[in-house]
DNA sequence: GCGGTATTTAGCGAATGTGTTAATTAACAT
DNA sequence: ATGTTAATTAACACATTCGCTAAATACCGC
């Protein structure tokens, strides 16, 4: 996956409006007004949340009579989410070296003197 | 988890620079400098890096001597991937019950209703 | 066409993010 | 004490982001 795919998915995740958008659309398509309804800001501000997702690719926009119903296109979310697993998973595991390194300084019999600071 | 912490996680995942310095973070732990070599940007440029690192509480830095070495810290990037799991799970079934229903559209061997959303 | 609903674009200001260079702090070595 | 290395803070510029209100566009129903 390229850097920017996932600077914009990353990006766009970072906003709780728009991830609550997300989390919303997982039960399935909704119009802007439905979206917006929820929050406390006015329509145009919305209606840029809406862009940076679909830009981010995160949303396709389809035309149904004068309603713009939006869904869910979870390609680049994939993505994001592989990437995250990836290194989750290495990340995991040296935390689990470091924790094992740390018991062993703490556990073993050394009553060596140590630095005080 | 909290919504701030949420924002705060992928937004500094929104950086290919800081992503870079997290997927090298896995091998373990890096001074500033080492982390810094592959970047061509200033070392004050990514000294504020590694702050938005750190204040999303992805990594934590020590003290060795005159190094300050840099650590993972996986709770947040845990917590976040986890959401993305989370609603990557109903996308995921959101978009299979679609695809089935567009499969149905083409080859309409059941007289069924659409099920709606 | 005209009015009503749905949604976006335009224009503006404030806040934030990212980069730079210069200066500073902290620790080490002699 | 002085110089060197490691890293951060200060001060500044520029671009982007996010909110707002007002206006525009697109479609529907009469």
């Amino acid at each position: 996956m390229q850097s920017a795919q996932l600077d914009a998915t990353f990006s766009a995740l970072a906003d709780p409006t728009r991830r609550a958008v997300l989390a919303e659309l997982a039960s399935g398509a909704r119009t802007v007004n439905e979206l917006a309804k929820p929050f406390d800001i006015s329509l145009p501000a919305f209606s840029r949340h809406l862009k940076v997702l679909e830009q981010a690719g995160l949303i396709t926009r389809g035309r149904d009579r004068q309603f713009r119903p939006c869904t869910i296109a979870p390609e680049p979310l994939r993505e994001a989410t592989d990437w995250m697993q990836q290194y989750r998973k290495l990340w995991d595991e040296r935390l689990d070296r470091l924790d094992a390194y740390l018991a062993q300084l703490q556990s073993p019999t050394s009553t060596e003197d140590r630095d005080d600071d």
